[in-house]
DNA sequence: GCCGTTTTCGGCCCGACTGTTTTCAGTCG
């Protein structure tokens, strides 16, 4: 059993126990458990043959999920889930997908009547039958009959970061007119960066929740408000993605954006090292004491009293000031998985994470040569206008026939074009940009690159890719990658698992055994900023970087418009806590020529 | 089910909104 099948089997371990009214806490340790083996690059199966750790070492695993896991690695299923399994009924999950519609509800409707499908619930609703029963009404009947298409569709696949961001700059943009709204942010995951958005979030700052509310639903991207009280807000809006919207006080506003940033792991970790100090933390300040008195909650607050907290107001008003009060520094919004960021934090470790403008070069990209839409030119045209030093030109390899890949004949024929332009570039002193004569082989099928050695000598930078052969097994792929790896022409292996987000499964490859072989050999492994792969993933990555291994962000662009996606491999980067000195194409090319220098002494 | 220098038992983050109640449970984030 792989990593993936024992978070799978604990995630749905958690989700039937939602039926049987099992201890919420309970519910949670499977669901921690499960996260954070899904975020392990090390197999469990590995870990317990070879390691002197034990499975109760990793945070959140117990002597009991501890020999769960030992069940499932021995006999490949586990007695717990089978009964589970067969307790609960078969389709209650179907009826989940509904809003509004969760574990109790849809247990109460299974029991009352006999409902454990989709269609039979439409049935039922459309008999009146569901609004007689004990805490439904003609409303909840009504709004499933709403919902229904919603549930119904599969089509609630989570947006690319890129799509979540184009919907969230227009969402943004309008909302900055309204002049009731001080100041507008986006938070959730959008903020966070992560490689998919579920739905979006906004937090507005004004005190005038009602007008800035009424905004929101005028909003042209709005198709229909799902909910909306005193200071929050929901609408449905472009490609049926939810927004939320959260209206707050100036005192509010840090506090508030920090908690719907989230993530949900992260804000647990920090409220639960409030309550440690002695605070409490919630949307609307952090407070001294667990509990305590309305009187001293200052005025501007008070919308948002009502319900609340009652001890004396000491922060709130921008990030920085939550998380110095409960004595840590600011945490950039890409790290707050409720991985290790908080005891970084807590030690002063917190990296400078790189920035888009710490780039001066992109090694990976194609042009006319290949499959590419713009000629070699036009790419380094875009390439000066991006302020780019330096890139790479690495069009495919030969074994890449629909996209009529490079021979050596013509490969060769590139790099002359390639040695002109830059005399023509460097005519006049320095050049604006130095162009690298560079190729994308291909790893073949039975092992060895689909170019010789003879002719990848004389390149300046090649990047090794796996196009082909994609479902063979482990072993194989991984034997294919680390020969390349170990190939001195090699300067880095591309979009290194060949997952392609929402669409293809990563190829079967022992990322562990790549990453330390990378390290050996001084061979960079490449972070893929186009936005379907992002691969390596911020896992990867963050593992990659302990290892010693240097990392490339590279765009694959196959158009001048295609240099722009870096943007997305620098939030990946930075998703893995990863600074301008662990990505190799920050530095001048002079420094960048020197690294791999020290490679090729390995040998 | 996990966890521990106040604890091996008794905690475990916190609040908004809705619909259904007649004071609150369920859902969601």
């Amino acid at each position: 059993m792989t990593n993936a099948d024992i978070t799978a089997v604990f995630d749905r371990v958690a989700d039937l126990l939602e039926f049987t009214e099992a201890n919420p806490f309970r519910i949670r340790a499977y669901r921690s458990a499960a996260r954070t083996i899904s975020s392990m690059i090390e197999s469990l199966a590995s870990l317990r043959e070879n390691s002197t750790r034990t499975f109760t070492d990793i945070e959140g695993i117990g002597t009991d999920l501890s020999h769960k896991i030992e069940v499932l690695l021995e006999t490949g299923s586990l007695p717990l889930l089978e009964e589970l399994e067969a307790s609960v009924p078969p389709g209650v999950f179907a009826i989940m997908r509904v809003p509004g519609l969760g574990p109790k509800k849809a247990k109460i409707l299974f029991e009352k009547l006999q409902i454990e499908s989709l269609e039979s619930l439409e049935n039922a609703c459309r008999e009146g039958r569901v609004a007689t029963v004990r805490g439904f009404g003609e409303k909840t009947q009504q709004s499933i009959l709403d919902n229904m298409a919603f549930a119904k569709s599969d089509q609630h696949q989570r947006l690319l970061w890129e799509d979540a961001d184009g919907i969230m700059q227009d969402v943004l943009a309008y909302m900055k007119k309204s002049f009731a709204a001080r100041t507008v942010e986006g938070a959730g995951s959008w903020r966070r960066g992560c490689e998919t958005v579920g739905d979006l979030d906004l937090v507005v700052e004004s005190d005038d929740p009602t007008t800035v509310m009424n905004h929101f639903a005028e909003w042209n991207g709005t198709t229909v408000v799902l909910l909306r009280g005193d200071t929050k807000m929901s609408i449905r809006g472009p490609r049926e993605t939810q927004i939320d919207l959260r209206v707050v006080t100036h005192d509010s506003f840090g506090c508030a954006l920090q908690y719907f940033t989230g993530s949900k792991e992260h804000n647990v970790l920090l409220r639960s090292r409030a309550r440690e100090h002695n605070l409490t933390l919630n949307e609307y300040g952090v407070f001294d004491g667990f509990q305590a008195s309305e009187t001293s909650v200052p005025e501007k607050m008070s919308v948002n009293v009502i319900h609340a907290e009652k001890g004396k107001w000491i922060a709130g008003r921008t990030e920085e000031d939550v998380y110095k009060a409960i004595g840590l520094p600011w945490i950039p919004s890409e790290m707050r998985e409720g991985r290790s960021e908080i005891t970084l934090a807590e030690e002063g470790r917190l990296p400078r994470l790189v920035e888009l403008s710490d780039v001066r070069g992109d090694l990976h990209m194609h042009t006319t040569a290949t499959d590419g839409e713009n000629t070699l030119e036009e790419m380094v045209q875009a390439a000066i206008e991006r302020k780019l030093e330096y890139i790479a030109i690495t069009d495919h390899g030969q074994r890449v026939t629909m996209a009529r890949g490079l021979n050596a004949k013509r490969l060769l024929n590139q790099w002359g074009e390639i040695d002109r332009l830059n005399d023509s570039l460097s005519k006049h002193g320095k050049p604006a940009i130095v162009v690298l004569k560079g190729i994308e082989v291909d790893m073949l099928e039975k092992g060895g690159l689909d170019l010789p050695d003879n002719v990848l000598e004389q390149a300046d930078w090649v990047v090794a890719s796996l196009h082909y052969g994609q479902s063979q097994p482990r072993e194989k792929i991984t034997s294919r990658i680390l020969e390349a790896i170990s190939n001195p022409h090699v300067s880095v292996i591309g979009h290194p698992t060949g997952r392609l987000i929402n669409r293809r499964q990563a190829y079967d490859v022992d990322m562990l055994t790549v990453i330390q072989s990378a390290a050996k050999y001084g061979t960079f492994l490449e972070i893929n900023a186009n936005p379907w792969r992002l691969d390596l993933n911020d896992i990867h990555a963050a593992a990659a970087q302990k290892a010693g291994v240097k990392l490339v962000i590279s765009t694959d662009a196959h158009s001048t418009q295609g240099l722009r996606q870096m943007r997305h491999g620098i939030l990946q980067a930075r998703r893995a806590s990863l600074a301008s000195e662990d990505i190799a194409n920050t530095r001048p090319l002079s420094e960048l020529r020197t690294i791999m220098k020290k490679r090729t002494r390995i040998q």
